[in-house]
DNA sequence: TTTAATCCCTATTGATTTACTAGGATTTCA
DNA sequence: TGAAATCCTAGTAAATCAATAGGGATTAAA
């Protein structure tokens, strides 16, 4: 029931980006140098965000990445969706009617599952990266945020 | 981010033991034959249940096992938490005053982390065993509900 | 035109967690 | 006493996680 790293490292390397981003491409060296999180890794966490559409990739020397959307188009979710894959609790057939659960009818525990699925995507698709990124620049200035190996 | 097989088997465990444990204890076998779950597995499961102080149980022949409190009493959060341990999706220090996250201030995930945390436990602590176990009797005419492997 | 800086792609690996299984010890009732 | 139950500890195969590794392709700048 916990999130990975993927998607722990992956937002804050998002917002990282998005803040970066203006005037000219991010480099992975550059996230990973700010944010202490191994290039390698952080390369995987790029191509899932840039496959799901919300950054595109400038190849070659002097090249990075930037945003594909606006920061008040991607929110919370699509980030997280986009690096752990689907983030339902439970995932049954039964909530899938498509996928045909024999037992679904009579079955009590699915209600559950529907309910913590919905407040987990509800609340992400709640939050904007934009609003991340202005809180972000708020504290910029309680220097080198995250020097010393946050894991979140 | 998935509920694992604990917190989903102990979940209808649970409801199955509520719902005939009012004249006699419930057996492990019993449930195991009911719902299709490994008897050696329940009772782990069960063992963390009475740890959590949620059922009791009684030994030697005839024995079995009773709930400790009663149905409106219990929270799907209670259950869930027994069997997996705490639910939050991320624990990062920063939200926890005592740990000291040197970043804490500073960082802005950490807010979307809490955000996440709360509507989880907000969700499961607002269902109580009782109402599913009121749902269950309902349905059961649509006779033996979970013989078919049903994993969640 | 070379070189360095980038992104791109696939595979491998060590550690951890998950979902059980196994073997017995203990308690209680008939 | 013997059958029916819980209790307790340990082991294990498979999956997942969190990286690491090694090269390849592209492009801008020197």
């Amino acid at each position: 029931m916990k999130l990975s790293t993927k998607g722990r490292y992956g937002l804050r390397a998002l917002i990282d980006l998005a803040q970066y981003s203006e005037e000219e491409p991010v480099s992975i060296t550059s996230i990973s140098d700010r944010q202490g999180i191994s290039e390698r890794y952080l390369e995987q966490l790029m191509a899932k965000l840039k496959k799901a559409g919300l950054v595109k990739s400038i190849r070659g020397a002097g090249g990075g990445y930037v945003l594909e959307k606006n920061m008040n188009e991607i929110s919370v979710g699509d980030v997280l969706r986009a690096l752990e894959g689907n983030l339902d609790a439970v995932q049954c057939s039964g909530l899938n009617p498509e996928e045909g659960c024999k037992t679904a009818d009579s079955c009590v525990t699915k209600y559950v599952w529907q309910k913590i699925n919905d407040s987990i995507n509800q609340t992400v698709d709640s939050i904007m990266l934009e609003q991340l990124v202005e809180e972000s620049k708020k504290k910029a200035y309680t220097e080198n945020t995250m020097q010393n190996g946050c894991k979140n």
